[in-house]
DNA sequence: TGACAGGGGGTGT
DNA sequence: ACACCCCCTGTC
């Protein structure tokens, strides 16, 4: 049924917290953790679950009815093609003691090159929602709205009740849907902006694919004209979904950690990305994901669950 | 074991 | 500044 575990050349070890921030650290919303601590994931046709083995690289299995396209297509989604390690070396931790210590505390962490289309999916989904909700989302659009990953094979294949038996609806599928219709995801407000989103790129085609091809800023600024893209979710969408790490979203954790770690209260988004691009260099999203991993953890220690 | 606020990784007006 | 939409979570 699933293909057996396999190496996946050319990507460095985890650890078990860097790679649960990479995979479920608000990069994607499709990574769930199963009872034996494999990740099942889906992103665009493919199913994979992942491990670490016991030096700590990361292994992958798929359906075996899917698993011929699955290697490359991981290396890409991964980010294999990048050395993230010489990347992040080169952000200016030598002279910012704060992204320091978050690069120290989260070695090896990286950017998922997720399909371009999906990530603006997410991300419109994103607006005022926590992680868990916006994953419970886009399983809905799934289940509803998304083909079905494995048409030939019963689901007693996979353990029960999880939401990734299916693919995200395509932006055509959803552009058939009914906003009404659409609403029963727990979309709220945001049906609105994807329903809209669905119709356009119904009427614009290849408009997503010469987006994702265009340099940064005009990227931006197409993306940007759609209803519910602002300049927090166009920045997710080009640096998880096209790979642009200069692209640096300003969300209310950034907004806090650049108050209180560099003292920039008061300042508004848009002044603290461009702060954020002058500071931290090229690489910006790079140092965002860092920083934003930081945040996280403090959170989580600072008011722990159980 | 239920009800009840309060707030939530923004955007648009 | 405030509405938008309504689910999740923490409380009582």
């Amino acid at each position: 049924m699933w293909s057996p575990w396999q190496r996946l050349p050319s990507l460095p070890s985890f650890t078990p917290e860097v790679l649960t921030e990479t995979l479920d650290g608000g990069q994607a919303f499709r990574w769930h953790l199963q009872p034996d601590a494999t990740w099942l994931g889906v992103f665009g046709p493919h199913l994979v679950r992942l491990r670490l083995d016991a030096t700590h690289h990361l292994e992958w299995s798929a359906p075996a009815a899917l698993a011929a396209g699955t290697a490359p297509a991981l290396a890409t989604y991964l980010g294999a093609d990048r050395d993230f390690a010489a990347l992040t070396d080169s952000l200016p931790w030598r002279s910012d003691p704060h992204l320091a210590r978050c690069v120290a505390a989260f070695p090896g962490l990286r950017l998922l090159r997720q399909p371009f289309g999906e990530t603006l999916l997410g991300f419109l989904c994103s607006a005022t929602k926590q992680i868990v909700q916006i994953k419970q989302m886009v399983a809905l659009l799934a289940q509803h709205h998304g083909t079905p990953l494995l048409p030939d094979l019963p689901p007693s294949a996979l353990p029960p009740s999880t939401p990734l038996l299916h693919r995200l609806p395509t932006w055509t599928q959803l552009a058939a849907v009914p906003e009404p219709i659409l609403r029963r995801c727990l979309l709220g407000f945001r049906a609105r902006y994807i329903s809209e989103t669905a119709q356009f790129l119904a009427a614009h085609p290849g408009w997503l694919e010469e987006t994702e091809a265009l340099p940064y800023a005009a990227a931006k600024e197409r993306l940007c004209s759609r209803p519910g893209v602002g300049e927090k979710v166009a920045d997710c969408v080009l640096l998880f979904g096209a790979g642009k790490l200069e692209a640096f979203p300003v969300d209310v954790w950034i907004l806090k950690t650049l108050a209180r770690r560099y003292g920039l209260d008061d300042w508004r988004p848009a002044p603290l990305a461009q702060f954020g691009r002058a500071h931290f260099g090229p690489l910006a999203g790079l140092a965002q994901q860092f920083l934003f991993a930081w945040e996280r953890a403090q959170k989580r220690s600072g008011e722990p669950k159980v």
